[in-house]
DNA sequence: ATACGTGCAAAGTATTTGCAAACGG
DNA sequence: CCGTTTGCAAATACTTTGCACGTAT
């Protein structure tokens, strides 16, 4: 359980990497990658927003979405959609571990879950498509302990 | 695989279910139903409405995303996620058969695959999880062939 | 100094809500 | 008849875009 999960590592490589593309290291998108490489799981561009102005940083949103926008598309950022017209993102770490998403439709609370055997169907499966998967989402859809109990009482 | 699916059972068990609910039976959802039920796989909001004006009926978005929420939460519908701010709908079949999708992140084609052994893998996660998981969702993302090769050229 | 990056505000989309009229049972 | 269902239009929510200014290199 316990992962010795190096916490910056992705941050620095993040930064580095786009370093290296020419790009500059702004401090908007600099706060974002940070922010990402401090999570544990995925957050909202709005809990990002309002996370970095709790911080007391002056973004705007329109850079919160920009900065998501690029690393999504340079590979460093999943995008994930789970309820309609939010979209969540988590850092994709160079590793190749990663996790799925666990969502009660109750609450609302999202969590993350690992499966090796799942991985494996999946890795299979996307041989056979015909397409070449770049990736890919799982998603689970339920009431989570507290809530179905909630319910049953 | 010949499986006995009588094309038009979701359709009648759906408007029937409803009807048993004490639920009328409107213009507006009825033809919701019939579209849906007509389908191999998922239909966005706009694809409906476009669809079912096509066929002179007039009814109202507004309509359409009422009756495929109230289907969506009785069981009828799967809501489906695939990029951000688009939720597509598609019938939930009563025989438990059912399929994922296969996305084109250059086109935006989107179809359907299945395979056992990932079901298979699902469900034993989903005992793991304590949640009472009442459904799950599963995006491959790539390139479509057609993309693929129009890219490599 | 010179582009790239940023913040603000306005625009754009998908979806939801308010309400009076239409309609099924 | 009565209450659900509907269509329209206005409202909302999330995200994207235009533009002038700031800032890293």
């Amino acid at each position: 359980m316990a992962k010795p999960t190096s916490t910056g590592s992705w941050t620095e490589t993040t930064v580095e990497s786009l370093r290296s593309k020419g790009h500059r290291n702004g401090g908007a998108r600099r706060a974002v990658i940070e922010l990402l490489g401090r999570q544990q799981c995925c957050l909202t561009a709005q809990e990002i927003f309002d996370q970095l102005r709790s911080e007391g940083r002056r973004v705007g949103t329109a850079s919160v979405y920009r900065a998501l926008e690029q690393l999504t598309k340079d590979g460093f950022v999943q995008r994930i959609d789970i309820g309609a017209g939010i979209s969540r993102f988590e850092p994709i770490h160079a590793d190749g571990a990663h996790h799925h998403h666990l969502v009660c439709d109750d609450c609302g609370k999202v969590e993350a879950f690992a499966d090796d055997e799942l991985e494996r169907a999946l890795h299979k499966v996307e041989g056979r498509t015909g397409y070449s998967v770049a990736g890919h989402d799982v998603v689970l859809r339920g009431a989570c302990g507290d809530c179905a109990s909630a319910a049953r009482s």
